[in-house]
DNA sequence: TTCATATATTTGTCACACTAACTATTGGTA
DNA sequence: TACCAATAGTTAGTGTGACAAATATATGAA
């Protein structure tokens, strides 16, 4: 695997996802959503998980902790989260989905549903399943220590 | 392909690319590459064809203006850039890489060639091959009209 | 108890993505 | 010639990502 030819993977990498986003998020927008892409993501793992610290959430999405604590700031604005002191531990929150928040997850999540299907069009259920073990597999090949499933 | 499980792609998409980069990034920091993984990607272009206009270079490799505007500019005070008037048209410029920006490329390439086979550890040429097709299958789909190479 | 260390979150800085608005210039057309 | 739409590039605003450092609290050992 010494071909000039391999760097290539990471510039299409980074072009498909930047256009997968933008395409979500334009697809938010003209839809009226209130929310971004990557808010979407933290709501959508508070719906199926509810009272979690940021740094649990933060390990479920991956992101780091700076990123949440901002995405969170927004998402409270919105009102459609809620910082709950965490009754043993002062130092941390536990995360609440509001009503609203939890109406808007509901009545998004068939939508955003449909607009990420737009991606598969022309692509097999199979080469659905190769791509996630090739991402995996890259993914652990450069996250050094663990193996997170 | 109406499954709940086919959200999952953008999630993993998204976490795999920031993953590259970030894994690039560090090893460009450790190096002492002085340039970011989006500033060696434009010298790498640049390096390739000379004299480029901004929107030429944009569209190669698919940054939109002002990011890429801001990019050239750190270029330009890193002295790895500069940019020259057009001599038919005083609204653009025409991109030209110095001699410290050359070298610079020069220096780099082999570097981070070994950084990004890392990625591919434990996967086939044939993974390669279907990796970028479904990338750029996922990437079609989404980009409306055009089909770019 | 007290201190060192670890953990949870926030803040600051820089880079990049996307949108919208703006300047300057070009080129076609009335 | 005078207008006007299109084009090249820049600037500003908001959101996100990575990283470093700061703050507050918790915990375990001396």
């Amino acid at each position: 695997m010494t071909q000039e030819q391999y760097s290539k993977y990471s510039f299409l990498l980074d072009r498909t996802a930047r256009k997968v986003k933008q395409y979500a998020q334009q697809q938010f927008k003209t839809g009226d959503f209130d929310v971004t892409v990557d808010q979407w993501l933290v709501l959508k793992n508070l719906s199926e998980n509810n009272l979690l610290s940021q740094t649990e959430l933060a390990n479920l999405v991956f992101k780091d902790h700076p990123t949440l604590t901002r995405i969170i700031d927004l998402l409270c604005k919105k009102g459609y989260v809620e910082r709950v002191p965490h009754p043993q531990d002062r130092r941390s929150f536990q995360l609440h989905l509001t009503e609203s928040g939890a109406s808007k997850v509901v009545s998004l999540r068939p939508e955003i549903h449909q607009i990420r299907e737009k991606a598969w069009e022309n692509l097999s259920p199979h080469d659905f399943e190769e791509f996630k073990r090739i991402l995996n597999t890259i993914y652990q090949n450069l996250n050094g220590e663990s193996l997170d499933q």
